[in-house]
DNA sequence: TGACAAATAAGAATAATTCTTATTTAAGAA
DNA sequence: TTCTTAAATAAGAATTATTCTTATTTGTCA
């Protein structure tokens, strides 16, 4: 999203809302911008402490609310965790992910060749396949490298 | 598991307890075998309950640390969910998950395709990836098909 | 500008998990 | 077999994440 200037993001922002019927409210302007800015996956309590700064007396039910909202239009994904807290994703083009086992960061990477994974026809027949995803579970840099000082 | 026979399922935990130094406890066996028993993803709690009807009096933390220490040693998977409690996998061998939507099912499948992908280089490079998955989303048969008698 | 459904804040309630503490027990040593 | 001890357990408290309830506020549209 970073390609884009702010007016016309506000704008895609608005348009989406009124396909939607969802009234544009400051609160949920201020929860797109934040998401929108962040490459992280960030949980709905991270999403609040960030939003707070900038809003204080937005209430954590209300960043819950709209971050599922989002997820269910399509704005945003929700991310596949192993328990815990949901995770969202502003990215919703084709990518995949890695998970950090030490750390429990989640890196985007992108594949043309996952991209076009083949579905199987027995899954084929038995499911109506909606998305695919490659999910990788590893050991990042940072984890592997722990006194390595960063170039 | 179905194909082996009760006793060497039992002899196969006490030996996977002696290498881990675990303690072969009756709540641990209990939970063991209720877990390989099981074709689905339970959580902790579809466990508890299920264990509970043969062991009364074993508590709900009981059961949850047992599982976790057994994804610890790799006797069952933690499996990726979208918020929400941890699901456990008794089938550690390599498969691939399809999420129903629209009941929340996990459906495994088998493609030796999907076990072969190719690491994307750039990836290798920087992580050091131990498992790879792929994850589907879609709509199962039942949900697709909510009126239909099944044959 | 007014009407009204939708959205919000605040706090209570619920769900999922982990922690604390006292007690029990499996497993190796004597 | 009995003893010893660290590990495991039960019970309930505490914590974390989420959702619900209710009263109030506010976009949106007529």
């Amino acid at each position: 999203m970073q390609g884009k200037e702010p007016n016309t993001l506000l704008q895609d922002f608005i348009e989406k809302c009124q396909v939607h019927n969802l009234k544009v409210t400051p609160q949920r302007v201020a929860i797109y911008r934040e998401l929108f800015d962040s490459t992280e996956h960030p949980t709905v309590d991270a999403m609040f402490q960030v939003v707070k700064k900038k809003f204080p007396n937005i209430s954590y039910d209300t960043v819950s609310r709209t971050m599922l909202t989002f997820a269910e239009i399509g704005m945003v994904d929700l991310v596949e965790v192993y328990g815990g807290a949901k995770r969202f994703d502003p990215n919703v083009s084709n990518h995949h992910h890695l998970h950090c086992v030490s750390c429990g960061k989640i890196f985007d990477f992108h594949s043309d060749h996952y991209n076009n994974l083949e579905i199987p026809d027995d899954v084929r027949r038995a499911f109506t396949v909606l998305t695919s995803r490659v999910v990788l579970k590893g050991i990042c840099e940072k984890c592997s490298n722990p006194g390595k000082i960063s170039p």
